[in-house]
DNA sequence: GCGTCTATGTTTAGATA
DNA sequence: GTATCTAAACATAGACG
């Protein structure tokens, strides 16, 4: 006996569902490709899997989604080019100029998104109940990652925006026991808003063996960054 | 003769490629629905049909994929129950309170990411040659949806934030003629973020027949809200 | 646990109404 | 344009190494 008909049901074996995951979701990405493909339209699927510390996206570089964008920033100059300023190519450069906000825009939602998503999966894993120190410690490194990053960016002359201002907050301290003190900042606490008593929240995770922290700790970024538009 | 192998290509006739759109989505939401049932697995689709305004997204109510968060924001109360103040569990707390304001970054994604996919929607539908005036109207309209929604918003007391600040703004105005003038802002120009040389960006589609414009406009506005976690 | 195989269930291209 | 039909193409459950 080779098949029988799939009980749409939830897979209570553990392997078997595991197994079934990986084939169907490869299926997937290979439908919403050929639908891409074949009907030239933008499609894009996002898969929270239990087995990988980060989402699959699909396509893997969403930003190929904006090529109808990009084309279209290009187009208002050459209607310019023939000096007819009329209302309608007045309105094309206007909303160009928005589109070019517009990216600025995605770049930092971008960025709330991998917070949002750095959250859900450290929460989702293993289930809420098993929530130990263990995965306590994987979100505190997690967010020191993203902390050097932001850190990188400020310093590179991004001061613009919230950037400046959050270099200047003062952290509150959590410290998680042991080790050497760190101060570090917390500007998600900036892009996320103030709370609504206008309270700031900070944090900081400090490991007891904290001593190796920059090492070895890219990877995880670097795909986080990979998995969504950069 | 029924079927031959498919030819993984644009398909250039335009009918043949509307009908194997519409089967191959239903197909891929299918799947999609399939994967998540069967394997206990948060997984969504976004597809930006060119034959809808609006971009079809799968599952319909993708805030559904946020139970976790929500059953973990249940957790620490339990925990605290017991007194138990030690470092874990006010580390839960302060996770709790991220997550709270995660909520609210989440809010904000929303109306952003509504804002880009309006520009998308709009700039690809019938390809980037064919935006001339009906589709400049199509957006205006489309924008005066989106900001009726965020003056209600402003007027029902959620002033904190950018709201208020932007209902002080001074809008520019660009008349595409004919028709009432009406004065009216550009909150968008606000959750971008002010251009790098400090210019505010601030736009108006004014309509020759405008005079029924607060009719009839809901639906989509709706959908798009729908369709989007709300 | 993983990759490969293959019989069968499922999807869908092309035809037709 | 939409709805239904049908057989070929395709995806994949279960078995095996």
């Amino acid at each position: 006996m080779t098949r029988k008909k799939v009980n749409l049901a939830f897979i209570a074996n553990d392997s078997a569902r595991k197994a079934t995951f990986k084939k169907r979701k490869k299926g997937l990405m290979k439908k919403i490709t050929e639908l891409s493909t074949l009907c030239g339209v933008d499609a894009c699927a996002v898969v929270y899997s239990p087995y990988q510390p980060h989402p699959d996206v699909w396509p893997p570089d969403p930003r190929a989604a904006q090529h109808v964008v990009t084309q279209f920033k290009r187009m208002p100059e050459m209607e310019q080019s023939k000096k007819m300023m009329n209302q309608e190519s007045f309105i094309r450069q206007r909303i160009t100029k928005a589109a070019e906000q517009l990216k600025k825009v995605q770049r930092e939602n971008r960025e709330k998104e991998m917070t949002e998503l750095m959250y859900k999966c450290l929460m989702g894993r293993g289930g809420v109940q098993g929530l130990g120190v263990g995965e306590l410690n994987d979100m505190g490194w997690l967010i020191d990652e993203r902390l050097k990053e932001i850190s990188k960016r400020i310093d590179e002359g991004l001061k613009k925006g919230t950037g400046g201002a959050v270099a200047e907050k003062k952290a509150e301290v959590v410290d998680l026991g042991g080790g050497v003190e760190r101060q570090q900042h917390w500007p998600f606490a900036e892009w996320m808003g103030s709370t609504s008593a206008g309270e700031e929240i900070m944090l900081q995770f400090n490991e007891g063996n904290n001593q190796n922290q920059n090492h070895n700790n890219n990877n995880a970024a670097v795909m986080w960054s990979n998995a969504f538009f950069h």
